[in-house]
RNA sequence: GGUGCCAUAGCUCAGUCGGUAGAGCAACGGACUGAAAAUCCGUGUGUCCCCGGUUCGAUUCCUGGUGGCACCA
C-alpha cells in the first residue's frame, strides 16, 4: 500500500485539535503539526497546542521545538518534514499533518521555489530604508532591479516588495527569475480534508476560547514575553495585544476584545487561503464518522 | 393611568428646513512563494418601528398604534 500524508486543515478554532486525536487514535498513527506558532516552545496558551494528555496519548512532531528566538520558514518546515516522513512511513502508512498554516501546509504539499538564503542584514537594511524614506522609494529600486515583479506586485504591501528586493541585491539576479511556480513531485500520497463550521459558531467558539485562554493565564506567559516582543514569531494575536496593554496603550478589556476580532479576521483569512483549492474535501466536526469513512476509502482507492 | 422624550445599518448614534440616508465600531469580500497568527487591498450590508393622512413626492410633517426610557400619580 502506497504511503499516504493525510492533511487536515481549517481555519482557528474550528476544532482541529480534538479531531485529530480521535484520527490518529483510529489510524494508530502520528501527528505532524503544520501551525507556525505552535512551534514555538515559549508560546502555548495563546497558541492553544495540544494538551499535556493529548500529546502524551499521540506522538506529535513540530509542537514546541523552536524557541521564538530561533529563525524559521515555510521552506524550512517542507525541508524538515521531508525529512522526517520517510522514517514516520517506514512505521506507519498513513501519518496526519494538522494546522492552519497556509502557506506552511503548501510548501509541504506542492513544494516551494528553491530561493537562496539572504543575509538577515539586507532585510533590516530595507526595512529601515522602508521607515525612514517610505515605500517609494523601495518601489524606484524594484521598478529598477526587476520589472517583471514589479508589474505584478501588490505595491502598497510593503512586505512583499522588501522580499523581492532582498533576493535581487542577494542573489544578483531578478526575484522573478526564482518563481517556477512549478509542483513538486511527492513520493507519497495526499489527501486534504478541511475542517468547516458555520461563522457564527465558529466565532462564539473564537471568543469562548479567548476567555478559556485569558482564565488559563495568557496574560501571565505574554509578560514573560515582553521583552522579546520585537520578535516575529510574538507578532502574533493573543501576544501583541497584551503588548499594547502592558505599554499602557489600550486597556485589558481592549486587549482581550481585540484578541477575539483579530482571531475572528485570522480565521477569515485562513477560510480565503484554502477558498481556491480544489482538492480539499470539507467536513463538518460532528461528521466524525463521514470523515473517517472518506480517509478509510482513499487509502484503498489511491495507488 | 397621565405627561414628556425616543424609535434610522449587527451595535452606538448623526442626518434629511419634505426629493428613499452616513459616521465610528463590528461585519463582509479578496490577494498571498523563506516574516504568513504576518502583510496588503476592496465593500455600506438599511421596510429610516407599524397603519393611515397631507403632498407630485414622507424616513422627515400630522392622527392613531406598538415598544423603550424618564417623571408625575
Amino acid at each position: 500500500m502506497r504511503n499516504i500524508l493525510i492533511v487536515v486543515l481549517g481555519p482557528t478554532g474550528v476544532g482541529k485539535t480534538d479531531i485529530s486525536i480521535e484520527l490518529a487514535s483510529h489510524f494508530d498513527t502520528e501527528i505532524i503539526s503544520a501551525d507556525s506558532r505552535q512551534f514555538y516552545r515559549e508560546m502555548s496558551i495563546g497558541t492553544a497546542v495540544p494538551s499535556d494528555i493529548q500529546l502524551n496519548k499521540i506522538n506529535h512532531h513540530f509542537i514546541k521545538c523552536l524557541s521564538v528566538k530561533d529563525y524559521y520558514s515555510a521552506s524550512l518546515f517542507e525541508r524538515d518534514v521531508l525529512k522526517i516522513l520517510p522514517e514516520l512511513f517506514r512505521r506507519k502508512n498513513i501519518v496526519l499533518m494538522i494546522g492552519g498554516s497556509g502557506m506552511y501546509i503548501d510548501a509541504v504539499c506542492n513544494g516551494i521555489d528553491d530561493i537562496p538564503d539572504v543575509d538577515p542584514t539586507i532585510r533590516e537594511k530595507l526595512t529601515k530604508q522602508y521607515k525612514e524614506e517610505g515605500i517609494e522609494s523601495l518601489r524606484v529600486a524594484l521598478k529598477l532591479l526587476d520589472p517583471e515583479y514589479y508589474a505584478k506586485v501588490d505595491l502598497r504591501n510593503h512586505k512583499r516588495i522588501i522580499r523581492a528586493l532582498e533576493i535581487c541585491e542577494s542573489a544578483g539576479r531578478p526575484y522573478s527569475l526564482f518563481l517556477t511556480k512549478n509542483k513538486s513531485e511527492r513520493n507519497f500520497g495526499i489527501i486534504k480534508i478541511g475542517l468547516e463550521r458555520e461563522r457564527d459558531d465558529l466565532y462564539e467558539r473564537i471568543n469562548h476560547r479567548v476567555d478559556i485562554m485569558v482564565e488559563h493565564g495568557l496574560e501571565e506567559e505574554t509578560r514573560q514575553l515582553f521583552d522579546l516582543r520585537g520578535l516575529n514569531a510574538l507578532n502574533s494575536v493573543g501576544y501583541r495585544e497584551f503588548f499594547d496593554f502592558f505599554e499602557g496603550k489600550i486597556s485589558r478589556e481592549k486587549a482581550i476584545e481585540l484578541i477575539k476580532r483579530n482571531s475572528r479576521r485570522y480565521a477569515k483569512r485562513q477560510i480565503t487561503w484554502w477558498s481556491k483549492d480544489k482538492d480539499i474535501r470539507w467536513f463538518k466536526p460532528e461528521e466524525e464518522k463521514e470523515l473517517i469513512g472518506y480517509i478509510a476509502d482513499s487509502i484503498n482507492t489511491d495507488n
